[in-house]
DNA sequence: AGATTTCTTGCAATCGATTGCAATTGCCTT
DNA sequence: AAGGCAATTGCAATCGATTGCAAGAAATCT
């Protein structure tokens, strides 16, 4: 069977060599795949079973350029300037994962690219402009918010995964960062905790605004929230951690990670130099990876549910591809409690 | 400037509109922008002019069309069948996020579909066979070795990442699960285990042979090796090596994982029932993930290049779409010894 | 100056599928 | 039996860029 129709490869390659064979046109051949009703019942059978007998698939390129339609969403990554090195970051490997899932339940194909915006000015343009895609989904607004703003203006059907600001154009979805931040400094004060700090590089919206929001609830209660700068380097991060934590013990009891892996990192050095944690330190993280359940003691953290922000950036991004036009989301992350806090 | 080019967008769409700005035809136009010696010097900056200034690109669909080669990979990922959730397997994962890396850096795109073999009979002729991509990709083998065997008779431009078969006729590109297996099976005998088993699920190919690979060892030591079924799925993983682990202290003092995911998994259960790793139960992993060096103790595990295994993927592809022939690649693995064997 | 090259450029066919319009066929009505 | 209508089907233009061929222009040679 199979073989049949590998071995059939070469001769009936485009519409009209099938349409040859059935006896009918082009037209018809065409009208007949695509499962419309002009086309008589038994001229239909026909032709599916000779499509299917010579594993005939029409050519997607041509059809799409005819319809001027793609069924291909873009999903750009843009790389942080300072990060020389790929991303493995599991988060937005994870998120890229359901996105693919995603569009493939609702029957678009998924092209991926990743881009440094700091190297190349023109990032998004030969993308969007390349007729390729249908919309395109931005992973991370990295730091080129303003950019992005100047593209919604001109270009509909994006979505973008970060924060969120007041009043901008793009269409975003994300977490609540703001909370979040809030949500992880109320555990470790209601831990204990009196003498906080952030890990985390601040640059970045998303956890700028964790920070802000973990600093106003440490403010109403009259304590500090001091701020260690570690970068995401997948290379580099652990020995910044190291680095970091070794002036970490006495000066603070509450440490507040922008990320699970900055948290998993700063865990395993502060153990390394015998810190009890929490008795000693107390620590919550961010994004509730799966890793987080498995550390020991547990990790303490705020969850963004993947899933459902996928599927959320997914249908945004399909009602703009139709026209429409959509509101942000922000959606409200939870505070899982577990060992480290 | 970027704004002018946003609210020119609809003014130039197509090669003619340019062509008829410039004052010349479109084939120059086209000429031009790919850089052909044969136009005029004059010319071709005049026309470069014009694009930039208008934020012109030529639509790829046509092009593709036209020159019958599309500038896409497409990867594929087979989930299994038991596993009805997402894969958010961390190695995967990674793997793509190299992948993308060079295929971009050879001037490719990519393009990702998941699917689910035993669901769909028919998961990788749609794909292959829509002209949408110059050669695939695919992300593991699944349980569909026969398939991509015969596929193989009759696709060229595809490579498989997986476990290599003496005289398999699809190109593979994988690691030596066998050699990885002894390496694993040899540290934990040297460093004194005694009575060992295998955590992991022995129907995937690749995990057959490592587990084949330490056997073999186990049995030149007149050794056993017990078989303890896991399986990698997320949600329920957790729960499952719980219920193993329980029953492994003072039956087994060496375990070897298939998967760093387990052995991390191993290691938070051990450690939550209070089992001494690696005084009392020594443990190696497999895949050396970057986690792997942040639990403590540090895992010992066998190290899968994953780089270098997207490079080679990336380079034997692309060779295969120009039409060379190509032969599997196995690479060798490396023990990475660190604090739990 | 006349002949021969060498450069540039335009023309028109082509990639493969889709679709509006028109033509054909067959069936029903009176 | 003739006319009318609906159901099918074919024809040809179209999507937008590429490229072989040939014509025209400019430069070089004898």
């Amino acid at each position: 069977m199979s073989q049949d129709s590998s071995s059939d490869q070469s001769s009936v390659r485009t519409i009209s060599d099938l349409a040859r064979l059935a006896g009918v046109s082009a037209g018809t051949v065409s009208r007949a795949l695509a499962g419309k009703s002009l086309v008589n019942t038994k001229t239909r059978e026909k032709i599916e079973a000779l499509a299917r007998e010579h594993g005939f698939r029409p050519n997607q390129m041509a059809s799409r350029l005819r319809r001027q339609k793609t069924g291909v969403i873009g999903v750009i990554i843009p790389l942080g300037h300072e990060q020389k090195q790929q991303v493995s970051d599991t988060f937005f490997l994870t998120l890229l994962g359901h996105l693919a899932d995603e569009l493939t339940a609702r029957g678009y194909d998924l092209m991926l690219r990743r881009v440094v915006p700091a190297a190349d000015e023109d990032w998004l343009d030969p993308f969007i402009g390349s007729g390729m895609i249908d919309g395109v989904i931005v992973v991370g607004q990295s730091d080129q918010f303003d950019r992005l703003e100047d593209i919604a203006d001109g270009y509909r059907p994006m979505v973008v995964w970060g924060q969120h600001r007041e009043g901008q154009r793009h269409c975003v979805v994300g977490t609540d960062n703001l909370l979040g931040g809030k949500l992880a400094a109320e555990r470790l004060i209601a831990a204990g905790a009196k003498r906080l700090a952030f890990v985390g590089d601040i640059n970045a919206p998303e956890f700028a605004a964790r920070y802000a929001g973990a600093r106003q609830v440490a403010q109403s209660f009259g304590l500090e929230l001091a701020e260690l700068p570690a970068h995401l380097a997948t290379s580099g991060m652990t020995a910044e951690i190291a680095t970091l934590m070794r002036d970490v013990r006495g000066r603070f009891d509450g440490l507040f990670a922008a990320t699970d892996l900055l948290a998993l990192a700063c865990l395993g050095e502060l153990r390394e130099l015998g810190v009890d944690v929490p008795a000693e330190i107390k620590l919550v993280g961010f994004d509730d990876l799966p890793i987080a359940q498995q550390t020991s003691p547990a990790l303490t953290t705020v969850r963004q549910d993947i899933a459902i922000g996928a599927r959320a950036i997914v249908d945004l991004l399909l009602r703009r591809v139709n026209g429409e036009d959509t509101e942000s989301i922000v959606m409200p992350p939870a505070l899982i409690v577990r060992g480290t806090a």
